[in-house]
RNA sequence: GGGCGAUUAGCUCAGUUGGUUAGAGCACUUGCCUUACAAGCAAGGGGUCAUAGGUUCGAGUCCUAUAUCGCCCACCA
């Protein structure tokens, strides 16, 4: 039997690791339509915070739901190595051990990084336990496991075959920490104060000068030109003539250049090819030297003549104060402007000339946004989010894909001399070939990631079985780090979309709404909550208290509240078990059902028609709003206290599907709670919850009269309540009970406890009709001091129904309205007119007594 | 500069293709230890749905502006 409180520690554990035993979670069935999900694989870098929870949980949701409708539900589970935080955090634990990790050979530290993986992959493990996650683990991968670095290694030679690969000498993102390239969405912007400085860069053979004005005067060694608006007509004319270059003393040209701003600045720009992104493309233009006057780790080099080996910003403050000693320095103006940071080591990103690898995206790009366009296409939930799909691919840049690190895929390129060889299979080093020292940017493995989970290239019954996916889902912060490059990598070696849905959903947020971050201190570890309220109160508060696509705040209030809705779940299930006691499966029986069995029934497939719909289209907060309206207010409330007065055979049967189909509802959000209470009923269609069959709507079990005349029932109910509270009446009174239905007359006198009141003469007693539809008590009492707030409150109800009675007359005599709105609300709509006009007629005879 | 979202009860949020009198949780008021549950039960108070127009028989919902807050992208020498 069930304790008399709910205690999810005792209820959570050893569950999970029976339902993995019995092989629960293993897909594979070739009976059943396939369906599947990829899990983001999270980082390996650490733990996972409550956005995982969240995300995951959605999944598990989804999942529990398709297996128990019959599907063969495949839930594929994985990590991700995640290069530069996870070499980061190697380094940095190196490091604390006094190991210089520079000072190791690739080898040696890549046993070190495994290592790291296998205790980290552990710990992601625990936490998808104890959440309850149904993955498959027969099927679990890594991305740097050996068929994914194959799948890797033949998208990368096969897009370079087909010249979608290139190298190049390019400006890109640099991290100067981490010293390796990244790309455009690993960086992130912030406003920061920083300062403009005016140079004097003086004109050749002249006392004249430009006045420049730069945010980075330690760059201007690099500088191999100075431009200016060739429409501007303060400069037009200098166009073709030279500057000195301050400090280097140096003559460099003065260029027209459309870049140039008149309206920016000084609307002189000096010229930067190896630093700026922009000035490149002036170099190119203008065929102008680059000049890099900075090592990978952004301390000077000897091109900066007397500042080499400073650091940037040091060597920034020598150079202001040294142009400042001669005279060059005109203004330092404070601003704030827009500077990149390293999206993993929060350095300023340097701009920087550098050789790397590049995926072409214009063509590919294209082949997404078409796609789009067809039958095919990915249908992103909420829809909106389609857009940063498309935007993305119509605006994007070349993806920078190799990053100067030791943990990740490392690129099948190989070189001798000036000549390149890329291939999957490696050349003979005894022929003089040195493999590229470089690796893969993490999301070019992640992009493969709905296929090469899979199998692929190999092929695989699994490949044939789950592709495209389902559903993917994901939060909407990384639909063009992640999304995109799956949909276009997916259509180029697929030939279709990865998924046919994203489920997107938003960030959580503290309770005040910022972000979580350590920084701020405010992350919240979902295993705290978990120990504290369970996983099942966790999962519940996750996911039904948002809209799809919105942010979520953490309340800890509202998952205490849901661990009290567990508890009553709880309660009302132990309440069942305690009435039906023994029960065999001869017993149940649907036969003579009662008005109340009848409306518990309606309410019932009325919910799990709409709980199916809104799970169909992963609405989960409007599931939630059903299940719990349903399991608090219809069936706690309600019906368990209607059936105490009424113990038969029927009424346990009721009782018995009633709440077994509120448990397979509430399971895919609350696994361990409805496995535990499923297994003590007497009757079941499984051996475990999960691999039951979930509710059905059957329309056979519609009882709509009943459903109506029992809802009239309960709304008198609580008039009779309410109007017996308004008089203070304890309980001295009598009633005349004026209702001719029997079943309904014994439920009014049962549940107002009437039975020792029943009058059915008039009494010499103050008297007091109160009546809903056709259900009527006359009370008697004496309480005359009541008399006055009694009229009042009449008049008040006079009031209102006159006002309600003549908007629905002035609605039903417009035209309009009655030959255009639907027929059936127009029928209401002079049904409660009706109805009024009687209540008024009741109040009218009341009042003018 | 471009785009997106939000604005509904004291707080946090729902509200489906426009259709009875706009909902929930928490908080609040009143009365109850009624043998499933006091982490509960019963009853109640609280909203001109950001503002101004418009479409419609009918608008929280659709359209157009405006305001405030937030996010994303781009540019910023």
């Amino acid at each position: 039997m069930l304790d008399k409180k709910y205690n999810h520690v005792m209820v959570e554990n050893g569950k999970y690791d029976m339902w993995l035993k019995n092989g629960y979670f293993e897909a594979g069935d070739l009976n059943k339509e396939p369906f599947c999900i990829v899990i983001p694989p999270p980082n390996v870098t650490g733990k996972l915070h409550l956005g995982h929870a969240w995300n995951t949980t959605l999944q598990d949701i989804i999942i529990r739901y398709k297996r128990m409708n019959g599907y063969d539900a495949l839930w594929l589970p994985g990590m991700d190595h995640a290069g530069i935080a996870t070499q980061a955090k190697v380094d940095k634990k190196l490091k604390n051990n006094g190991v210089n990790p520079r000072e190791m050979n690739r080898d040696e530290w890549l046993k070190v990084a495994w290592e790291w993986k296998e205790e980290y992959a552990s710990n992601i493990h625990q936490q998808w336990a104890k959440m309850g996650l149904s993955l498959d683990y027969s099927k679990e991968r890594f991305t740097l496991d050996d068929g994914l670095s194959k799948a890797v290694r033949k998208v990368f030679v096969e897009l370079y075959n087909k010249g979608y690969i290139y190298r190049g000498e390019r400006i890109i993102n640099w991290d100067p920490y981490a010293k390796t390239a990244l790309s455009n969405e690993e960086v992130i912007y912030k406003d920061v104060k920083g300062a403009f400085y005016h140079i004097k860069y003086m004109i050749e053979d002249s006392d004249d000068y430009l006045e420049v004005a730069t945010t980075r005067p330690e760059t201007l060694f690099g500088d191999t030109a100075v431009a200016v608006n060739p429409k501007d007509e303060r400069y037009k004319d200098l166009i073709g003539k030279r500057v000195v270059l301050p400090l280097v003393n140096k003559l460099i040209p003065i260029i027209g250049d459309e870049h140039a701003d008149m309206e920016f600045g000084t609307g002189v720009v000096k010229i930067t090819p190896a630093h700026d992104p922009n000035d490149f493309e002036v170099g190119e233009r203008h065929n102008l030297d680059r000049i890099c006057v900075m090592n990978p780790d952004a301390t000077m080099n000897e091109n900066a003549l007397e500042f080499e080996g400073l650091d940037r910003y040091e060597a920034r403050d020598k150079v202001v104060k040294k142009l400042d000693e001669l005279g060059l320095l005109i203004d330092v103006k404070e601003i704030n402007h827009n500077v990149g940071f390293s999206e993993r080591s929060d350095v300023m990103i340097e701009p920087y000339l550098s050789k790397q690898w590049f995926v072409k995206m214009d063509e590919l790009a294209k082949h997404v946004l078409d796609n789009q366009k067809t039958d095919n296409k990915v249908n992103f939930i909420p829809e909106r989010f389609e857009k940063i799909l498309t935007h993305w691919m119509e605006d994007c840049h070349d993806w920078c894909i190799s990053r100067q690190l030791w943990w990740g895929h490392r690129i099948p390129a190989w070189y001798r001399n000036d000549e390149v060889y890329v291939s999957e299979i490696p050349p003979k080093i005894e022929d003089g070939w040195v493999q590229d020292d470089d690796v893969l940017d993490t999301w070019f493995s992640s992009a493969l990631w709905p296929f090469s989970t899979l199998g692929w290239p190999d092929k695989t019954l699994l490949l044939d079985r789950y592709y495209p996916n389902n559903v993917l889902v994901t939060g909407y912060d990384i639909i063009f780090f992640w999304v995109c490059r799956m949909v276009f990598q997916g259509l180029e070696f697929m030939g279709e979309r990865p998924f046919k849905e994203v489920l997107i959903h938003g960030l959580i947020r503290d309770k005040q709404g910022r972000k979580m971050s350590k920084s701020l201190g405010n992350g919240v570890d979902p295993m705290d909550v978990i120990d504290k309220y369970g996983a099942d109160s966790l999962r519940y508060f996750l996911t039904t208290n948002t809209a799809s696509g919105m942010d979520l705040r953490y309340d800890e209030e509202k998952v205490k509240s849901t661990w009290n809705f567990i508890n009553k779940l709880w309660n009302a299930s132990r309440y069942v078990l305690l009435t039906i006691g023994e029960f065999n499966l001869e017993d149940y029986t649907l036969d003579n059902l009662m008005i109340q069995d009848k409306w518990i029934l309606t309410k019932l497939n009325k919910t799990i028609l709409e709980v199916r719909k809104n799970m169909d289209k992963y609405d989960f907060n409007l599931v939630g709003n059903a299940l719990y309206s349903f399991i608090w207010n219809d069936f706690c409330d309600k019906y368990i206290e209607l059936s105490k007065f009424n113990p038969n055979r029927t009424t346990n049967s009721v009782l018995i599907k009633v709440l077994t189909d509120i448990l397979k509802m509430m399971h895919p959000f609350m696994p361990y709670v409805t496995e535990e209470i499923y297994d003590k009923l007497p009757i079941r269609d499984a051996e475990s919850i999960m691999i039951s069959k979930y509710p059905i709507y059957n329309k056979n079990e519609l009882f709509n009269d009943s459903e109506d005349l029992m809802d009239d029932t309960l709304e008198f109910i609580s008039m009779f309540r309410n109007r017996k509270a308004e008089l203070h009446l304890g309980n001295d009174f009598k009633v005349d009970v004026k209702i001719d239905n029997s079943d309904i007359r014994n439920i009014v006198i049962d549940m107002l406890k009437l039975s020792d009141k029943l009058v059915s003469d008039k009494v010499n007693l103050q008297e007091d009709i109160i009546s809903y539809k056709k259900i009527e008590v006359i009370i008697y009492y004496d309480n005359s001091a009541k008399e006055k707030e009694e009229r009042v409150n009449l008049e008040k109800e006079y009031d209102r129904l006159v006002n309600s009675i003549c908007r629905r007359e002035k609605l039903l005599s417009n035209d309009n309205y009655v030959n255009k709105a639907p027929s059936n609300v127009v029928l209401n709509e002079r049904k409660q007119l009706k109805l009024e006009q009687e209540q008024l007629e009741v109040i009218k005879s009341k009042l003018s007594k």
